[in-house]
This record gives structure tokens, sequence and C-alpha cells, in this order.
DNA sequence: TGTTATGGAGAGAGCGATCTCAGGGTCGGG
DNA sequence: CCCGACCCTGAGATCGCTCTCTCCATAACA
């Protein structure tokens, strides 16, 4: 017992393979009781059109991957950004009728099956997270003639477009805020520096301590809460006197907030703290958390438009989202 | 310029579509020479098999879906479950070369998403992994018509094999080494009620207190080691003379031990823990954590065999894995 | 030498959809 | 009343592969 094919439906309907396929496809050139005794068919046979028969002729499959190029650990970790983007490029996506197959490409025996899977013409476009400089993905599937955006500007400079948003420029408004207020040692929890967002962050407040006659003081994070402990506690016994820190991201920054709480710093009089990317929890901090707005939602929505884009055969610029500073109570 | 064609490689080493095929598809019966040829051909081509019109005609996609039932936020918690099943499950499937394609079905909308993906034959199989009672995913894709296997036991009663651990037997284990050990007031940390893990092994628990002619002392949690942290401060306050707590999972077992430190009780002098589910960071906590060992690898193994099964036409018989006791430091 | 196995290659029929193109109605205008 | 325009519908080719079936050549045996 097979499942019913289009010619099953047309029969039913009495009508031809043609006519069926475009009531299936929301051709408007059907009449309309023509197009209720085929939708009736389809009903009442369960009717489910057959994908592998359709992208064979279409030469689209209707499919796009996400390529998360990290491993899974880091995925599927605290750090809520990875979550986001997948859901949001769903349901973005899901708006034109595509399906996101989500791949890990952790290992370099994963790259190779990825690559094959892409090769294979399994989806009609990539999209890419990847945030390690040495990452192989972004070339390797730049060659591979397969529309490819990605999440963030790549590490290697390639030719795909991205959507990302204003890391340097975040950071700057963020460090200034705290030189505004007057504050005299400005230390850094940065990011790990092999990740573009972890050096860009970095490169911002350097920017601005450079103009501003102050001296860098620098601690280096892997965006977990953890190392954002860590790193605090190391920066309170380089420079006790410290009076503000710049954290690359806010999970590090909740575990900086820890930090000084038990090394009894008030936070701000003490010590203000301003942190990157405005998650949730940024607001259920004691204090609450003073950081600088990731639009995640947007940017992917940034990154889902220009693949469709490239579908279209449209010009694709790289486009990068403006941050902006949400002042609470920590900065 | 088009993807080269069977045909393609075909005429190009001199033979039949239908020798190059034997040859792509790994068939013996080729002579080497001419193996030798074609696979030259291919590889100066490049040639890629198109899986629209291979899946076309054998009616297999080599692809299976692994449908995760929670919303994302859970998946993508600190909770290390996922992670290690996902990342299994594409290393049992890869041996057997078939592709891994990762679901989420949060909302109902996604859900019916999800549906019609796996009616339209995209798949070959599905690996669900659903904790919740309420889900209708399991009883839907059952009633599919397509091979359905899942990770543990669904909570509704459906026709449908699964891989499980012995979370009952786990639980009692654990509960009685608290009772050999003399401890006389004997909590609990459950683990949420809708879903089967947690009453499982609640069950186990209450077991063993019923036989043992000790009172059940209750609180619930649901998995994050916040909630652990916040029923153990719970029990503490219902009886301060409790001696012994065991937790449905290690997760919660983490925040528990630090509520413990927080309201100065030593472990396991005061209060001995016992934690469910043996992750990683149960080695590292202060003091070690006497844990059960979940066997999440081998238990997505054999969630992977059984599908290998259906497919094979051999009757599925649900397992259940062995738990063991691990006991460190805490108890 | 004739006959039967046997191994290896090719011809051709599908798989289930889409899509072009041609043909048969209906309608309005001359 | 005839004809061109227009709108629907159907016939049939096509996408790229697998797989059965047939056929040929060589080997083995009597």
């Amino acid at each position: 017992m097979r499942r019913p094919t289009l010619e099953a439906v047309a029969a039913r309907a009495g009508v031809s393979r043609a006519t069926a396929s475009r009531v299936v496809n929301g051709q408007t050139t059907v009449a309309p009781h023509i197009r209720d005794a085929v939708l009736r068919a389809i009903d009442e046979l369960g009717y489910v059109p057959n994908p592998a028969a359709r992208s064979l002729v279409t030469q689209r499959t209707d499919s796009i991957a996400l390529v998360v190029s990290e491993p899974p650990t880091r995925v599927f970790s605290e750090d809520p950004l990875f979550a986001t983007v997948i859901r949001s490029a769903s349901l973005e996506l899901e708006s034109v009728n595509k399906q996101v197959v989500l791949m890990l490409a952790s290992s370099a025996k994963s790259h190779a099956r990825v690559e094959r899977y892409i090769a294979g013409g399994h989806v009609d476009g990539v999209m890419l997270i990847s945030m390690h400089g040495a990452d192989p993905l972004p070339s390797a599937l730049s060659r591979l003639r397969v529309p490819v955006v990605s999440y963030g500007r790549p590490a290697v400079p390639v030719d795909i477009p991205y959507a990302d948003n204003d890391n340097v420029g975040g950071a700057e408004t963020a460090v200034r805020h705290l030189v505004d207020q007057g504050r005299r040692r400005i230390a850094t929890i940065a990011g790990p520096q092999d990740m573009i967002g972890g050096q860009d962050r970095l490169t911002g407040y350097r920017n601005v301590l450079r103009d501003s006659d102050r001296r860098s003081i620098v601690a280096v994070g892997d965006f977990t809460r953890e190392s954002g402990a860590v790193a605090m506690r190391q920066l309170l016994g380089d420079d006790p006197q410290l009076d503000a820190v710049f954290v690359a991201n806010d999970l590090m920054a909740v575990g900086a907030l820890q930090a000084l709480r038990q090394a009894g710093r008030r936070v701000p009089d003490d010590v203000a703290l301003v942190g990157f990317d405005d998650i949730e929890a940024a607001k259920y901090t004691e204090p609450p958390l003073t950081t600088v707005r990731h639009p995640v939602i947007e940017q992917t929505a940034a990154m889902v438009r220009l693949l469709l884009d490239l579908f279209a055969g449209a010009p694709a610029e790289p486009v990068v989202l403006p941050t902006a500073l949400v002042i609470r109570d920590s900065a």
C-alpha cells in the first residue's frame, strides 16, 4: 500500500495530472469547481507531494542548512545565542515555506560530512554561524557554488555576505559611557581572541581608552559565566583600585558581578559594570545590568533576507546592524 | 553550467549509465579496469549523485529526523543530555551512511511543521526525544506509518519502541544506599512530574522508603541547577533534621550542594547526597558526587539500533538499560 | 566441437512530480 | 455568422537515477 500520487488524485478528481499539480501549487488559473474537486480528492486520499520527485524537476529542495560550526558543548551551553538564532531563522524561513535543517560541524570529520551533504544538493543554501578564526568551513562552502550567508563577519576574509552587529561601535559606546561618568581605571574582560566578536569588542575598548588617556587593563575569558568570575577575580588582583569594567558579554558579566559581590565591592558605587548582548538574564541581576544590545533576532532576519536575495539573484551586501546602550543600574 | 550527471560520467568513461551506477554504489560485479575508468571520470568531473533522483527511485532518503520536542530554552540549557544524544546519534548513524536532521518541536505550530515534514517523506525514520506527558507528537507520528523510535519511554502509552534506562531501579539503588548507611530522614528533590523520568525516579524513592519504615520528604524541582538550590532550601526549612537527600538529577544536585554549603551543612557528614545521571560535572563538585549512572551514549546507540531494526523489518522490542550506582564522596 | 554455466555490460522502463505547448471551449466584435 | 482573443485544460517530455532483464562473451565440461 503505497502513498497516493498526484496521478491518483487527478484520477479521483477526474482531471489531468497537470491540473491537479496546478491546484497543489496554488495557481489561480483553475476553475473554482475543479479546484474544489481536486482539493477534496487530496483530502480524501491524504495526498502529500513527494519532495524527491518535486525537487528533481524544480531543482529546489526548499530546505536550508543552518550549519553551526562549534563543538556541541558550546552550542548547548547556557549561552542563549544559538537557541535564539535557530528559532528565529526557522520562524523567518517558515513564512516562505522553507525548512531549516540544523547541522553541527564540530570535528574535522563532521566538516567533511557537512560538506558532502551540501555538495550533494540536499539544500538550496547555507546559513553559517561560525565564530572561530581557524574555521575552514566558510571558505570550503563558498567554493561549492551554493548560496552561503553568515551570521557575523567570517573570521577568515572570504567573499560571502554576512549580517553582523556593530561590535566595535557597541564596545566604544559602552566604554565611553564609563569615561563620561568619570571612571578612571576602566578594565575589560575580553572574549576569546580567536573569535571575531571577541576581537572586535576588545578593539572598541582599546579605541576609546587610547583617546582618553587611560591605561588599559585586560583579562580574557571565554564567554562563559564561570570564566567571567575568574577573570574578575584576576582583575581585582591586578588592580585593586579599578572602578569600572567593560565585560565583552553578559554571561561573563553575570559571573563578574558575582565575583565583585564576593569581594565586597558595591556595584555601581565602587565598580561600574557594563556588559554586552542584553540577554534576558541581564534584567534580573542585582543590580540590573547596563549593557549593549546585540539585536540577535534582527540580525538573524537580516541574514535570512540576504540568503533570499541570493536566491532571487539580487546582489547581497553585508549588513551591519547598529547596537544601542541599554542603561540600567550597574553603570 | 549544470552539475554533471551520471550520464556524463558514463559517457566520459565510455560505459553505460548502468555500469557507472554500479560503480557509484560499490557493486563488485564490475571489471577492475572499467571501475577505475569510471572512478577517474567521477573525479575529473566532480560528480556527486543527485539525492532527489536517487531517492525517487529507491524510496529512501538516507536521512533520519531527530525530533526534540522541548522548548529551545530547555534544549539549549546547561543540561548536557541533549547535546550528548545528538552527537552520539549522529556518530552512530554516520557509520551506516545516514544523515541526522535535527528538528525542534516546541510550539504547536512547529509540531504541525514537523508532522508535515515527516509525512512528506523527507526522512526514512524518526527518533523522538520527548519528555513531557502532554506531548501529542508520539501518537501523531506513530499514526504516520513512518518508523519511529523514542529516547526514553513515551509518557503517553503508544506503540513505539523505545530505549530507556532503569529510572525506577536506579532511584531505588540510590535510596537503598542511603538507608544502608543508616540515614534516618531521607528527603528527595524530585524532577518535574509531567516528565516520565521525573515520575519514575520519585517512584523508586517512594518504593524504598515505604519498605524501610521512613517518612518521605519531597520537594519538586525542574531539573535545573537553580531549582535544585531552591528545593534544597525548602527541604531544610521543612525538616532541619534531615540527614540525606536523593536528588533526581545531577544538575539539581549541584544546586543543592551549593545550598547546603550556604546553610553550613557538611556533606556527607551532616547530610548525604546522591544524584542521578553521572554527568561530567559530578566528578568535579566539592565533594565529588555519588550518583546513579545514566548511560546516555549506550541508550542512544540502542535507540538507533531499534530504528535500524525497524528498517530491516525485524521486530523491535523496547530496551531498558541498567543503571549503576557510582559511589564518590557525597554519600 | 557443441552445449551449458557464468560473469559482466547495456537497453530501457520506471520513480512522481513540473512545465511547456498545443488544443478546445467561450465570448465579444465586426 | 465568422473570426480572433482569451482562458482553461490535457498530453507528453523531462528531471537524474536505479534496477531488472536481456544479451554477449568467455570458460568449463562432456
